[in-house]
DNA sequence: GTGAAAGCGCTAACAA
DNA sequence: TTGTTAGCGCTTTCAC
């Protein structure tokens, strides 16, 4: 075992103004540059804060100034690329402005997640954001809502979603126009035989993207078929039933879109299994441009969110909000349609 | 805007305890559950705690008790797969006993990570748990363990690798029993033209596999052949071009080692656009045994490391050194073999 | 069993 | 420009 690990007093600003001649307030300042101090003596500070390689306490900074610099994060799983993307961004972001994270997943349990709030408002932090979850229903919670009216009327609270009947910021995807540019692409590719495949509609945003492609469809004089919608899951085991599903119709669809990429990949390798060639016999787009979109043979047309300018937004708002300044407490991301190659022209 | 958000005084275990007609430290004694508080005044403190959803200031807490119950980990990017599992295993365990953790993503950049070092001090963290970074290199840089060295003076360390001249704990993964149990596999199956694609020789674990994997062929009789070892990075490019490489070789290899799921990725695209089927023509397996592994047509055999265990472990080792306890310094992972589809006898 | 008081390490008035 | 003082909210002796 690793021994004498934490016998080096730790160092505080006490040492430091000792050793330098002056008060602690005085080596406050320098640290702080909150106020001007004599050449002299700033340097001689500097020194000794260098010698040591001091960090002052940030409890102890927190405690007294009564912001934490935190922000905490509760996402539903960074193991999921479309949240690690996320929370890659927040953290850059949060950094830059002189902010750390803190990332709670709440592995999409209803209790967990209420389980991290408290933790985080324990933690005093200055801002949450909350990425999936429980923000991402279409009616919320009421047990989640109460709560949260708790949380927000002491922390800000910016949601990737929202939470009905409670005073939070929001940064969110326009569902409308994504779905708009799936189904627009495919339509201009000559396909009119468009199946959707996974996804709750109990969930906000696929409510959503379900909605608008029934609109489109009518728009253009296409009949909608109930058949051609297989909801489910968001992982690929559900692309994979929701494909031979498909294949077993009369009139098979000739593109597919799928609910993000996880389930798109089911659905490529349920079409790959079967004898069917993605794109030439049959398109699959899908969500989320994460890197699978990029990994998979096809290469996936789908749609992006430019994640770097998403978790910048999700943070802005955020210390804004902690901050005191005004911020909009609706702000939409913009979506891209990134072309790659499993959506091709109808033969 | 949202307006009126944090004007509720936050609420201190003063309130409570004039509430309750008692004195703060009674209330800190049922909060903490550290010495007999009378069966009456507990309750009724408890009910005041209870009715106004009161969550002690973790700053105060950390500054008084000088513990923050954070544990910070400096992984070197959440969005592969492989730190991500990782990362919410350690997640799940540090909950588990009561403590939280603090993220930090180096994205490969030595002066970042050396930078997150220093915030994980300033927000005294009482371990940190380093997961790939300089703590994978071969031969340790020497900047990096100069800080390191300052750091465990006053924080334990863990990590995944190791670092010259620095006393910290280890939770490695076994590579030579990784490598080992690939190569066997493939033995196995009748393959002995085996190709290395992807990875860096001045990373450990990398280094480690190679001189395994050529240890096993002499062991067996088979002829190294260096144009078999394309070194690389860790992404998909650089199984797509490795293998490319490899294909157009006069006698090209029947089974490709991929150094992970990524790398694998890009093989069995490479092999896929020249016509190659896998695993009839050519087999591919590799390290990791991320979700990707499960997400390819064919789906992976691939190493896996038990993640759950793996972060347990960390986690373990940390709480114990930063606690004081006793603890072995090196801690080794075992790898197990996940046999899927992408592995098959040499026809 | 319980309260008073000191202290954790820092910042922010307030004087000087 | 600088030092003194009083907290920030909690835990922990130490008496009672």
């Amino acid at each position: 075992m690793v021994s004498d690990t934490k016998d080096n007093k730790t160092i505080t600003i006490y040492d430091i103004a000792k050793e330098a001649g002056v008060s602690a307030s005085t080596v406050s300042r320098v640290l702080t540059n909150s106020a001007n101090v004599r050449k002299e003596k700033k340097e001689r500070v500097q020194a000794l804060i260098d010698k040591y390689n001091f960090k002052p306490n940030a409890l102890a900074k927190g405690l007294s100034d009564t912001k934490s610099h935190l922000i905490g994060i509760v996402s539903a799983d960074v193991r999921n690329p479309f949240y690690a993307a996320l929370y890659v961004a927040c953290e850059n972001a949060a950094r830059q402005r002189g902010y750390n994270v803190l990332l709670c997943n709440s592995l999409g349990e209803g209790t967990r997640e209420i389980e991290q709030l408290h933790m985080l408002k324990q933690q005093r932090v200055d801002a949450i954001i909350q990425i999936g979850g429980r923000v991402d229903d279409d009616v919320t919670d009421k047990t989640f809502s109460k709560e949260v009216t708790d949380i927000v009327s002491t922390i800000p609270m910016v949601v990737s979603g929202k939470i009905e009947g409670v005073k939070c910021y929001s940064v969110v995807i326009d569902a409308k126009e994504a779905s708009t540019l799936l189904t627009q692409h495919l339509l201009q590719l000559g396909h009119r035989k468009i199946a959707l495949v996974g996804g709750r509609l109990d969930v906000f945003s696929t409510k959503i993207k379900y909605d608008t492609y029934k609109e489109i469809l009518e728009k253009n004089n296409i009949e909608f078929r109930e058949e051609y919608i297989v909801n489910g899951r968001y992982d690929s085991e559900t692309g994979y039933s929701g494909v031979k599903k498909l294949l077993g119709l009369k009139e098979i669809p000739t593109a597919i879109i799928a609910i993000n990429d996880f389930a798109a990949a089911g659905v490529v390798r349920g079409l790959t299994e079967l004898g069917f060639k993605v794109p030439e016999d049959i398109s699959v787009v899908s969500y989320d441009n994460t890197y699978i979109a990029d990994l998979l043979t096809p290469k996936l047309t789908s749609i992006d969110y430019d994640y770097e300018t998403f978790g910048k937004k999700l943070i802005d708002v955020a210390i804004k909000a902690a901050e005191g300044e005004e911020v909009s407490s609706l702000n939409p991301i913009t979506p891209h349609l990134v072309v790659r190659e499993s959506s091709a022209a109808l033969r």
